[in-house]
DNA sequence: CAAAAGAATGCAATGGAAGTGCATTAATCA
DNA sequence: TGATTAATGCACTTCCATTGCATTCTTTTG
């Protein structure tokens, strides 16, 4: 048994062929990536499988979405110290609008958010736009 | 000519009926809201003329998305000082996770967030997710 | 070990919304 | 007014999320 599958046991979720696959694939690119550039990798493969795997991830605290705005949702593996429904990434995305590749900047925390009276926070989402350091010369 | 129309002229937009009408429910709604939202909205309405009218709005300044994770984008009014491609709407939007309403919380600006050298920020978007001011009652 | 129960998978199908092309209508300008 | 430009409405395509169901795989238990 590898640190795969150990590791997702350790989240209560079954280590599948095709899920094994699905996180190494994550844990292989810095990025984050959407349902399709998964299923575009892989040979064969079904997309209602992979939907219902990252849906898993989602749920148990291995992989988190994010919303940069292009429209489909991204995916990438979560920092330690997420869990079932409780997610702790609290870090920045970086999108960039010339490749349209979005990346988790783990070590950019969200600082210190002010939130009105009465309101009740569970989770932040960060996003920024611009240019990231591949395309950003000139 | 009214204030809207006036306002339309000045971002540069031609203040057609429908224009008008789609500037107005905006206006009135202090929540972020789906293009099928507004056609909801309407009795007789073509979808493909909101779409496009959110869009011309977008574009001038008039508009901002939200992406709140819900998986529709929302849209609101801006606040002054976007203009045609830039937006300066660097405040936070709370979603309540219960009620799945999206508002603008235009007093909480986004604070100054780091980047990693290299990149080039052209814009945040900053969502908190929770409970509203309404929801979080028990 | 075999049977039963539970979970994951693959296929098919549905549904919602984005986006585009084109003909028509409305508004502006010379 | 006639010509030009923009906006609208309709039809259509495409993309992706989501679900139902039958099948396969895994685990549990007798």
């Amino acid at each position: 048994m590898n640190d795969i599958e150990k590791f997702l046991i350790i989240k209560k979720v079954r280590p599948t062929a095709m899920r094994i696959l699905v996180f190494r694939l994550l844990a292989q690119r810095k990025k984050a990536i959407t349902l399709s550039d998964i299923e575009n990798r892989f040979e064969k493969s079904d997309r209602t499988t992979l939907y219902r795997t990252i849906k898993t991830f989602e749920e148990n605290g291995i992989v988190h979405g994010v919303n940069d705005g292009s429209g489909v949702p991204k995916y990438a593996l979560c920092e330690e110290g997420c869990e079932y429904g409780v997610h702790n990434d609290l870090h920045l995305h970086f999108h960039c609008n010339r490749c349209d590749e979005t990346s988790c900047l783990t070590e950019h925390k969200i600082p210190q958010i002010n939130i009105p009276e009465g309101y009740l926070a569970e989770d932040v989402h960060l996003v920024v736009n611009g240019l990231c350091n591949t395309c950003n010369v000139d």
